[in-house]
Order: C-alpha cells, then sequence, then structure tokens
DNA sequence: TATTAATTATCATAATGGGATAAACCACTA
DNA sequence: TAGTGGTTTATCCCATTATGATAATTAATA
C-alpha cells in the first residue's frame, strides 16, 4: 500500500506510483485498495486523470498510461538542446568506436538517460531514453556530480546517505567531496562493471558553454570488449564530441 | 485564461495545459493569473507536481516539464508490442525504399506518432514520437479509423462534427462510413500533399494477429520524390512489413 | 433479452483546499 | 557578514468540496 499522500491532489498523483515497467494496467478495484480509497473516488481519480489524458482506458476495465505523456515527453526532447544539436555528432561517434552512446542528465534529484545511439539494433528496449539510473554508481552520475557546484552536491549528500554508504563512498563530507573533486579535474571517468558487471563505459561531462554541467556522454561497451581498448584514444574521441555540443549550446 | 476545471483536482492538472512546444517555462505567478488561483495555491500546485516529479523547478523561479513523464513514457515504450518486435523491420523497409518510416496510433482520441525511423537524420526534432496528429487528415489516421468497429467510428464522428466538416468529409453518417469502408477494402492510403503540403505518404493499417486494428504504419518522402514512384511496388513492402508485424505479435 | 459487471450519480458530512497575510527562505551584493 | 530583493512556504479561518455509502445507470456478455 502507498501512503505518502498528504492531500487530495497528491493522493491522486500518487495513482501513477503503481504504474511501472512491471505492470502497466489497473482497475479502479486495485487503485481503490492500493491507496486505500473508496472505489468511487478510485473512480474519480482515474476518470479526472484519463480526462487530462494521463491515463486511458484499455480493454477489460483496466486503465493505462495515457497519450499525453508521450505528447510531453515530445516537447522535453525538442526542447532539449543536447539532442537539438548533437544527435548527428553522437551517430557519428558511434560509428567510429563501434559502443553504444549514451546521453544522461539530472532532472530534479533523478538521474536518467536521455538518449541512446545504439551502435546495433538492440534486443529489447529497457535501455534508452528514460531509463532511471542510481546517482552514485556509473560513469555518466559521477561527472555529472562532480561538475555540480558544491552547494548542491552537499545536499544531494545530506539527502542520500544511505545510497551512499551502500555505493561505498566516503560516508562524511570532506572525502565525498574530495572524491569528486578528483573526478573533475581528471575531466573524464572510466567505469568497469559498476552499474552492471559485464558493462565497462567511458563518461565525461556535457557542459554548458564554459559553465555548468547540464549533462553526461558515455560510451558504453561490454567489459571485454574495453579491456582491449587503448583508453588513450578513446577519451580524446569522447571529450571532443563534448565540447563540440557544449560549443554548438552557444 | 484556462477554466475547463471543474475540481481541484483537474484544476491542479490544468496546469500542464499550459506546457507546449511554444513554452515550456513557468513561473508561479503566470500560472496564478493563467488558472485564477491565489499565488499561494499556484505554488501549492506546483509542489505537489513537483514533488511528484510531473514538473521540475528550473533557474529562475520556472518550472518544467520533470522527468517523471521521460521515465513513464519509457515504460510505455517498454510495453509497446509493435516497437518491441517492429524496429528491426522498419529499419529495413527504410534501407530498401529510402523513406521514412513511421508507426502511429490511436490512443484514446489522440492520434499521434509513436515511432520514426528516419531515412537520414532530420534537420529538427518537431516529427518522431510523440507528434500529435489531426483525427480526419493523412494516411495514418485514415487506415486507422477505417479499421475501426462501426460502433467505435460512429463515436468518433459524433464528437467531432466540425474537424470532419473542415476536413472536407462526408458529414452524413452514412456516407461517411462508405469513406472509411472504401479505404478498409484497399488495404491502404495513398495521401499526397494532404497533411502537409509537400509531403506525400502511404499507409497501411497494422493489426493485432488477424483481429482490431491498434495502429499504422506509414512510409512518408515529399511530394516530389513520391512523383517518380510505382505504387504498385511501393505498397507490397510496406503491406508485408505490416502483415509481419502482426504476425510477431501472436 | 437477461444477467452480471463496470461506472456514474446522489447526498450528507467531515475534511480540506482556498485566499489573505505574514513569515521564512534563498541567492546576491555591498 | 549583514542587508536586500524576490521567491517560497506557514498560518489561519472559512467556504468549498472531496469523500464514502448507497443507489442508479450504463456497458458488456451470454
Amino acid at each position: 500500500m502507498i501512503d505518502k499522500a498528504d492531500s487530495s491532489l497528491s493522493r491522486m498523483l500518487s495513482v501513477l506510483d503503481l504504474f511501472s515497467d512491471q505492470r502497466l494496467h489497473w482497475n479502479a478495484e486495485d487503485i481503490s485498495e492500493q491507496l486505500d480509497v473508496s472505489l468511487p473516488t478510485s473512480y474519480r481519480y482515474l476518470k479526472t486523470l484519463s480526462d487530462a489524458g494521463i491515463l486511458q482506458r484499455g480493454a477489460n476495465a483496466k486503465f493505462t498510461l495515457g497519450p499525453r505523456i508521450i505528447v510531453l515527453d515530445h516537447y522535453i526532447r525538442q526542447a532539449d538542446p543536447v539532442l537539438q544539436c548533437g544527435i548527428p555528432l553522437l551517430k557519428e561517434l558511434v560509428l567510429q568506436t563501434g559502443f553504444d552512446c549514451v546521453v544522461s542528465s539530472l532532472r530534479g534529484d533523478q538521474l536518467l538517460d536521455t538518449y541512446r545511439e545504439f551502435a546495433s539494433t538492440p534486443a529489447n528496449l529497457s535501455y534508452g531514453r528514460g531509463r532511471p539510473r542510481p546517482l552514485f554508481k556509473g560513469g555518466a552520475p559521477k561527472v555529472i556530480l562532480a561538475g555540480l557546484p558544491t552547494t548542491q552536491l552537499h545536499k544531494l549528500f545530506d539527502s542520500h546517505q544511505a545510497e551512499i554508504a551502500e555505493a561505498g563512498l566516503p560516508i562524511n563530507w570532506a572525502d565525498f567531496r574530495r572524491y569528486y573533486s578528483r573526478i573533475r579535474k581528471s575531466g573524464f571517468y572510466f567505469s568497469n562493471g559498476e552499474l552492471e558487471t559485464n558493462l565497462a563505459a567511458i563518461a565525461v561531462p556535457l557542459h554548458q558553454g564554459e559553465g555548468e554541467v547540464i549533462g553526461a556522454l558515455a560510451l558504453v561497451t561490454s567489459v571485454n570488449r574495453m579491456a582491449v581498448i587503448d583508453q588513450s584514444k578513446l577519451t580524446p574521441l569522447i571529450q571532443r564530441v563534448a565540447s563540440e555540443i557544449s560549443a554548438r549550446l552557444n
């Protein structure tokens, strides 16, 4: 049961919490149980959300995520400066390297991939845009956090103690900060089996002009294929693309 | 000003109506004006929506669409059977023809593109997944509507009189129905400058197995390039892909 | 057409969302 | 470090309305 709702408004929105890649179809009765509201209220929520296009009625009295989601994501993509100007560069990079190229960014305190250029047609769609990521594991989050203003990094540090410990990162602020400071200075992060045991990646930050970090670019491949790569040759390739994208962001 | 809100819940959701590809950044004050609510209420809405990840705080006290949108869209994509099994076939079709290939589907009464395989790197991102489409113009909507059960088609007919007239379609039910019936029988629809004056497309329906229509597949190119194409050769190509996808949906 | 399930309407009441005001916060700057 | 502007949240009471129980309606199916 979900009960972090402190108001009608957030309670209605918590309907969305039920939907996941595990389960995309819910009926009114299940929702009323999960949210601990009456059946009419459950229907009211579903109607309101469906009218807004956030949900949609499906077959067998089930409700599922609605078209509004898709349209809104389209807006976000259209407005994303990195996607606007970076995709051709990423395609080129993929051709050069044969590795997948992933764009990630920190939105709120959610880190997720916003684009993936596949080297070959993927077997499934679990990767790609919209895939959520842990904040403290893997190349992309590390170079992104490394580029944050100290204030913001400190906030994340305070609010994610458990995850930080679990990721094996320093649990005192000074060391934690130093850890990321080192990454920032080196300008890239090489991750080997950190997020998934058989995947390796090299990640670099994406800057807005000369300023703040707005995301990360990563080349991803298997640990095995990465093992035979001369990283001193690979790193400049991706760094050049990153700085080229930054330049195009005017 | 927007005022179709009949409850707190829908009023809060109507905040989303403000966001479009034209404008993705709103501050609390503008929203309070647009929705005709007090400033604290505006902040309440924004806080609730932001906590749910549907919105996110941005720079300069602006709010924008949040990461939750992207993640939810990811769920939808992952669960979409056409995308699951169809993408390799679409890539192949694009290689064969040199035309863009577009997947569209009807969700609720919103028709939109859910995937586009580009023949070449596009100049902008206005096309592609999430692009909304008129219901009565262009190839994709026509083959989709043509495949709907009569009941559903009648509902659309009743609720979209104005659009139907504006699109130049029959405004009486019998003729309207006959119009789509003819399209269904022919199995494809050729659109020439119907949606955009310089674009032509050939669209075929996508069926769930042998049953209901779940979307459309279209090959899109310029009117000029289409003019020199032998349609009797092109049509079987896309039809074969459509039926192959249907077959894979078991 | 009959039967069941799904969805909406009704209505009284408790709950809470709303506005006005004040307080707190935050990022800058001097 | 303190001050200043704008931004955001608390507080409060009142009016609005969201809610649950029940009934009525609609849709789906046989």
